[in-house]
DNA sequence: TTCCGTTCAGTGACGAAGTCACCAAACTCC
DNA sequence: GGAGTTTGGTGACTTCGTCACTGAACGGAA
């Protein structure tokens, strides 16, 4: 069980034999439930996750209680929002939650601080999960500010889509993934649905034009 | 001249003697003329910046030329979107501008690596810094995703003030500062010209009433 | 000084997006 | 099957973003 963990990250594939013997040592697998909240104000957790499968969806919530998506984590991925708070800075009003039932390693803080002292490749493998992170978001504030809500709706709907071509969201819940209102995502997926791009029941959308949807997705928006 | 620069630096004072030393020996000074593009797409740093006067812009530019800030580098702080693409990832859009002349210290790559794996303190300041960005990026995620724009543009003169209480700005500068367009900008400004709560001339806007502006800055917006 | 080009700000009309209040349909749980 | 909850639909209205255009302010160059 413990043997092939490591592997399943990239990443973490040139780990330092002694090193990766110390992580396999002293790490252990975690199994999360579905719906968990992994971390939240006033809840650090112990421990970096390495996720092997399943994925977390780290949120926004404002003090009115408004949401929005800011990025999941999935399998092959490290949870570097715990390492921030897991390391340092307590002051935010994020939260990751079990978007699906969850397996990762998890790696206390102790160990993670002895592995980024001894392996240069742990030390890429946790500063490129940064990089890409922080880039990630610099993206999401660009959207946001500056992109065109239909497009980005149709860019998050192929992002969701399972692969029976369904996204099984309500309308509240895709609202919070653009950060926007509900009703403006009703009023737009109605305009979807007028065009017969999608289908749409409770809390179910179904994708029946991808090939629309993906050319209004690729649009540049000028 | 090198004696006490890394005393400016609060996460830095309690460096093991033997790093700090190092750090002494191997890090350089430098003077960066203000509007110094120090880095962006397709310039990638060879160091690290611990800025020790001074202040840079960090702003994502997007494809069809419109500019968002993301955050400021000042005195004291480090430059953690330089180490991300010094040690990582390259695909980014943003770029850090010198607002200012600015005087920093340089980590080069090599001696960055070798500090985070020798000095704990050296860990502890890397990655509280990597934090607060990231939660810092949340909040700005946050309000333009929610924040009304008069109460974020009354947050953003108060920031932005100097001591004799002006901004030394214009309208589109506020606007890329905001996220939004220059005229939504000039029509707010308009307003809090008529309630006098501001001077307006050429790329200069002078408070004149702090305490309403703080008011409206404060205000939830619910 | 005057002329000219550039930058900066002001304006009205309009479209896109967000807000508010409310209603109706669809599910859930007794 | 009825009551309560969740989800989605709708119209009126406000705020914000866009577009096209204007004129004023500034900075050289003649």
């Amino acid at each position: 069980m413990t043997e092939n963990r490591i592997e399943r990250f990239p990443g973490l594939l040139r780990l330092e034999p002694t090193v990766a013997e110390l992580l396999r040592a002293k790490s252990k697998m975690m199994a999360v439930p579905m719906g968990t909240i992994i971390f939240g104000p006033g809840k650090s957790p112990e421990n970096l996750l390495l996720l092997l499968d399943g994925s977390v969806r780290v949120q926004q919530v404002s003090k009115n209680g408004r949401e929005i998506v800011l990025y999941r984590v999935h399998a092959g991925e490290s949870c570097v929002l715990t390492t921030a708070c897991l390391l340092a800075y307590e002051d935010y009003t994020a939260e990751g939650i079990a978007e699906t039932a969850v397996q990762a390693v998890a790696i206390p803080r102790d160990v993670f601080d002895h592995l980024v002292s001894q392996s240069i490749s742990f030390r890429t493998f946790i500063f490129t999960a940064y990089s890409k992170r922080i880039t990630e978001l610099f993206t999401v504030v660009e959207e946001i500010a500056f992109g065109r809500l239909d497009i980005r709706l149709a860019q998050k709907l192929l992002e969701l889509a399972d692969d029976t071509a369904h996204v099984m969201a309500t309308h509240q819940q895709m609202a919070a993934e653009l950060g926007t209102a509900r009703e403006v995502v009703s009023r737009q997926l109605q305009e979807f649905h007028r065009r017969n791009w999608i289908g749409q029941s409770r809390g179910d959308i179904e994708l029946l034009d991808r090939d629309s949807i993906a050319k209004l997705a690729a649009d540049r928006g000028d």
